[in-house]
Formats: C-alpha cells, structure tokens, sequence
DNA sequence: GGACACCAAACTGCATGCAATTGGAGCGCT
DNA sequence: AGCGCTCCAATTGCATGCAGTTTGGTGTCC
C-alpha cells in the first residue's frame, strides 16, 4: 500500500470546533500574541455564540496547550517558557522522525505533488507577511504527518507544531525561511527516494536548526516568567526559601 | 541538577477535572469498557454538577481520545481500531525513549527510591485485580515522565498511556504482568547506572513486548469496526467508490 | 506622597431552561 | 415473520441567569 488510504482527521462543525479553528489559526499568525486576554464575553460576542460555547473552546485550547486557563481568571494565550520550548521541539524531533520514517518510500505520486505543491505555495508567500509564512511552514510538517493516515499521530504532531509556532512568535528573531523551504524540498525527495534512514536525519537537522535559529538562548527580557527572572536573586534575600516563592503577579 | 527540580503538573480542582480524572481512572481500570454511553445526563446526576459540566468533561476526555464524541449522539468510551492501537504503541515508544534519555544518571536518590517503592507496590498487587495491576504499571511510566519535569512531555506520555492501557483492554488476552515489573526494575537499575543507550533500549524492547503481548493480531472478532471488517468487500461491489462509505451504523 | 480600606465593574463558575435531533418502540402492511 | 412508517421519550446543542471572585480605581488617613 502507498502510505495508508486517506481519510479525514478533521474536527467535526461544531461551533465549538469552528471558535477553536479561528483562534488556533489567529494565535499562530501572532494576530493574538502569547499573554492576549481572552474574555468568554468578548469571545462570544464576536463569534456571535454564547458564553458557554466560547469557554467550551477555551478549554480545548488549554488542552492543546495553546491557551492557559487560571480559575477565575481571564484566559490568556500561552506564553511557553524558554525551557517549554525547547522541550517542545525535542518532541516535536522524535514525532516528526517517526512521521518520515513511515512515509519514506511510501508515498504515491499525487502525494508528492501535492507536497511539493504546498512548498511552492511557501516559496510564493516569500514577499509576503512573515505570519503566514510561518503558517504554511507549520502546515508543510502537519501534511506530512496527515500523509501517515494514523490520526493520533497527525494529532500530536500538530499540537506540538501549533506550540512550537508559539513559541517562534516569542523567542524568535526576525524570521528567515528561504533555507527552511530548502530543506523541505529535501526532504521530499529524500521521501521520494525513500531513504529512510537519510530522510530521518534530514527532518532531524531541519527541525533542530529551526529551533536554533528561533531559541537562540534564553532571551533575558522577553517572554520570560517574572518568577524565572528573579529565582537566581530570591537566594540574597535574608531567611527566604527559594523554594516556595509567595504569589506574586505572574508577568505583570 | 538532578533532572530538573519537581513541579506540578496536575490539573486545577475544577468539578470539570474532577469528573476528568474519576473517568479516566474508571476507563484505564476497565471500569467502563470500550464503548460504554457516557450520557451527561447521568453523569451529571452521578458526579453531583450539572449536565453543562459534564459536558465539559466529556470535551475534554476526547481531546485525550478516550471518549468519542458524535454530534447529536451519545459520547462512548474510545474504541481504537487495532492500527491506531498500533500507532500509539509506536509513538508512545519515541516518546518514552526520550523520557529515559533525558533522566539517564540525573536522577537523585530520592527519586530512584521512588520509583522502587512504586515497583514495589505493582508487585504487592499482583494477586489482586488485573485492573489494578494495569493501572500501576502504566503510572510507572507517568511517573518516570514526571520526573523529567517537562509538562508537555508529562501531558503526551500520560496520553498515550493512557490510551494504550485502553486498548490492552479491548485487544489484550489475560494479563501477565510478572515480566513487566522486572522490565521496570531493569528500567531504574540502568536510569541510576546512567547507561543512556541501555536505557534507550530497554525501555523500547519493553514497550515492545508489552505491544507484542496485547497486539497478539488484529482479533477478528472484538473491537474492530464495521467500517473495517467490510472494507475488503466493499472492492466487490459492483460500481462502489470504497473511499467514502456510506453511512452504516458503527459497532452496531 | 504613600499605604490601606472599600466599592463597583468585570469576569468566571455553574445550573437551568428551551429548541432540535435521534433512535427505537409500537403498529400496520405485505 | 419481515419491512417500513409514525410518533414519542431520551438526549444533545446552546443561551441565559445568578452567585461568587477578581480587578482596578477612588477616597481616606497617616
């Protein structure tokens, strides 16, 4: 068989599901950027539902780790620490490898099209808004993973890609994507090549230089948790264990 | 540092995670088999809340894929098909790889002796009920995870955990769990050793022969859908598209 | 001027109510 | 019996309402 029969992962057309779709899609073109509120009333408003269908999203959100919900809090876009981050990629590397390993040499003739189809897309965006290269970038990786047919997989994947992105939007520096395409062009070929084991070392670099390049180090000032910044000086003051810090505004 | 500092990562005692958790124990315990109807009506009424929570819940639980949720319909207890049971064998091996990888001699006295007191419990229990026997093993994983102190990576091995213990309970004959808890043991002896590609391996050769026990074969019988048991016949139905059947009812 | 108490607006947590959809029992027809 | 039809109880999809909590601003006192 040519990688598995195709089939549908896509969530079904709830409201619900739609909200999810609209703010998973506007986070990750940093429309709303990481610490945006999140209001079940403004929500609801704008997408012209009730208040419980906004929170029901919201909670899907949090679920997919793009949203952080604290009770009695307004809900707020993720800010994923450095750490979380780069944690997220080292998943993001192993999935990813598993992906390519199934579809080395398994992929039909239309699937590479349309791969290759989608990569042209990116190289059209080039001129274009950095968000939405950064989207189609992030949507190359979930076509593959769809290619898989294994719908957990094509889950997890996403959600991590989702994050990563994220975080990209926090960490990273004025974004660069011509050696990005590059590599995804070789990894079609290698796919189509059916190199497993060339292909596995091609998504592992590819992945690992995105991360580089976006998590250059643990940028001091930006996305950082107040509690982060401030653990190494919480050691000078006199009688105050590290290890338990009082509440205190979290990124104020 | 010894792995990283412990942190939590458990969930806000929303009623919503209340019900969560007592689910997902009732699910992995085999208490409410793959398929069980999960009305929110009853829910509601056996947890205490209203319906609009166990709704909640009920969203929440299928974006873990233990509950599948169909518009208009009643939520049932996930019943993967025995290729997404293979799946999730498949990734939750990558996933845990990476688990032992990062705690591979990092981890403090403590914490080893942690992990034996609760292989020390899976093996107190073995005269008593297979569920139990189940749980414990698979919380033996969760809490290796745990100590890497990365949430996301807490969040998919729970996951995946999770949903494996799930299908042991639709594919998988009567439970010997003897060798499994010397696997663990092996487990920690090589994580203090520090011996990282022993580890590696270990852990993968463990998953493995626990997928291997279960996923005897795609049974015939239990557990597979009507969708899937037909598809190899649909090919001889005079002028049928096979990719999109038409609506049957599933697991009738 | 700065710290503190207090209050109103904003927001969340949850239950309830109503319309729409489903599935299955009952019933008649062949 | 087997098949199809109708109709109703069960159940979901969603909005609204009320109570409790947080937030941010104001006034008061030192």
């Amino acid at each position: 068989m040519a990688a598995r029969p195709t089939s549908k992962t896509s969530e079904s057309s709830d409201k619900v599901s739609v909200i999810c779709r609209a703010l998973r899609r506007a986070i990750i073109e940093q429309a709303l950027e990481p610490g945006a509120k999140l209001p079940e009333d403004s929500l609801g408003e704008r997408f012209g539902v009730s208040r419980t269908i906004a929170r029901h999203a919201l909670g899907q959100l949090a679920a997919e780790g793009l949203v952080e919900l604290r009770r009695n809090r307004i809900a707020v876009v993720a800010t994923p620490s450095w750490q979380e981050a780069r944690d997220a990629f080292d998943i993001r590397i192993e999935l990813e490898r598993l992906v390519v390993r199934q579809l080395a040499g398994k992929l039909t003739k239309a699937q590479i099209a349309e791969l290759n189809a989608h990569v042209d897309a990116e190289d059209g965006a080039r001129g274009g808004a950095d968000a939405v290269s950064i989207r189609l970038a992030t949507e190359f990786h979930i076509l593959l993973a769809q290619m898989t047919n294994s719908p957990i997989l094509v889950r997890y994947v996403s959600e991590v890609a989702y994050r990563c992105c994220l975080t990209l939007s926090l960490y990273s520096r004025p974004h660069s994507t011509e050696c990005a395409i590059n590599e995804h062009r070789a990894i079609i070929s290698a796919l189509a090549k059916g190199d497993e084991a060339k292909v596995m070392e091609l998504m592992h670099h590819h992945l690992d230089s995105v991360a580089n390049r976006a998590l250059v180090a643990p940028t001091p000032q930006r996305g950082r948790d107040l509690l982060d910044i401030l653990a190494p000086y919480a050691d000078e003051v006199a009688g105050n264990r590290v290890v338990k810090l009082p509440k205190v505004a979290r990124r104020g």
